[in-house]
DNA sequence: ATGGTCGGCAACCGA
C-alpha cells in the first residue's frame, strides 16, 4: 500500500486549526506529524481531528512550550516518549504501527522537535545552543534510534538544522548563523549516521537544488526574498530506503493568513 | 551592521 506522511511545525495547533484542517482536507495523509503544538494534552482539539479522519492520537503536549503529536488515519500499537537532557520538555513522540494498521513488517513511526539554539553558536556563553548540541548527541547515542538493519522506522521532525550547502539561501552568510553552523551540522550528520538513517528528502531531490521548509516571520517579503533554510526532515531505516517515491514540500502555506513560520513536508513511500 | 515578527500568556521567554 501507498503510505503518505505528513511532518509540520505548526506553531500552536489550536491558533491554526482551521490551516491544519485545510491542508489535511486537501493532502489526506495517513500519519499526521506536528511539532510546536504549545498545548497541553487535556486541551488539545481531539475531536476537530477525529471529523478529520484522525482517530488514533499519540500525545506530548505541555502548556505554553515545544509538544509534538502523531495523528492516524490507520491504528498503531505502542506508543513511547523519549526525554533528552534530563529535561521534562515535550520534543519527542513515537509510534509502532503493526498488525492493526495491516502490516506483517511494523513501521516505527518518531517524530522530533529538537531545540532551537538560541542566537549564539557558543555553548560555553548560551545554555540554549549547549542544550542543543546535547540533545543531537544523544540522538546519535540513543539505542532506540537505531533501527536494525531490516527494521522499517520513519523519523521526522522540526530538527531545527539545515545541514548542507544548498539547504540554506546563503551557505556564506549562513555559516556562523545557529542552524547551519559547522558543528550543528556535524552533530545532525552523526546522529542520522549512527541511526543508518537516510535523508529521504535529499534522496529525492539532490543537491545543488535549494530545499527550503522555513521562512522567518522576520523578513518583510519571505517569497521575494526567499531567505529559506530546510529545517524540517523526513528520515527512513534502510529498510524503508527505495521506498520513498515522492516529497512534496506545501510552501504556498507560508503564504495563508497567519501562517508557521514552517510549512507541510509530505512523504509517499511504497509499504 | 542592525533590527526585523511571531505565539503563549499576561512578564518576558522561546523561536
Amino acid at each position: 500500500m501507498k503510505l503518505t506522511l505528513t511532518s509540520w511545525n505548526i506553531n500552536s495547533v489550536r491558533l491554526r486549526i482551521d490551516l491544519v484542517a485545510k491542508f489535511v482536507k486537501a493532502a489526506r495523509p495517513d500519519i499526521l506529524c506536528l511539532q510546536e503544538t504549545k498545548c497541553p494534552d487535556d486541551a488539545f482539539p481531539l475531536k476537530r481531528f477525529k471529523r478529520l479522519g484522525y482517530d488514533h492520537v499519540a500525545l506530548n503536549g505541555q502548556k505554553g512550550y515545544h509538544g509534538v503529536v502523531v495523528l492516524s488515519r490507520l491504528p498503531f500499537e505502542q506508543v513511547d516518549v523519549q526525554s533528552f537532557c534530563g529535561k521534562t520538555d515535550c520534543r519527542h513522540v513515537s509510534a509502532v504501527f503493526g498488525e492493526r494498521a495491516g502490516f506483517r513488517d511494523p513501521i516505527t513511526v518518531h517524530n522530533f522537535y529538537v531545540p532551537a539554539g538560541g542566537d549564539i553558536p557558543d555553548p560555553t556563553v548560551n545554555p540554549k545552543f549547549a542544550h542543543k548540541l546535547a540533545f543531537l548527541d544523544e540522538m546519535r547515542t540513543s539505542e532506540k534510534l537505531k533501527p536494525a538493519p531490516s527494521e522499517r522506522a520513519i523519523l521526522v521532525g522540526d530538527l531545527n538544522v539545515a545541514p548542507l550547502e544548498h539547504d540554506v539561501w546563503s551557505h556564506k552568510q549562513m555559516i556562523r548563523v545557529v542552524s547551519h553552523t559547522p558543528i550543528e551540522c556535524e552533530k545532525l550528520n552523526a546522529a542520522r549516521k549512527a541511526g543508518g538513517w537516510i535523508d529521504t528528502m535529499r534522496v529525492l531531490a539532490p543537491e545543488p537544488e535549494k530545499l527550503y521548509t522555513w521562512w522567518s516571520y522576520r523578513a518583510a517579503d519571505w517569497r521575494i526574498a526567499d531567505r529559506g533554510r530546510r529545517l524540517d526532515h523526513i528520515w527512513t531505516s534502510d529498510a524503508l530506503a527505495d521506498r520513498a517515491s515522492t516529497i512534496k514540500i506545501a510552501k504556498d502555506y507560508r503564504g495563508a493568513v497567519r501562517p508557521s513560520d514552517h510549512v507541510p513536508v509530505t512523504a509517499t513511500l511504497e509499504v
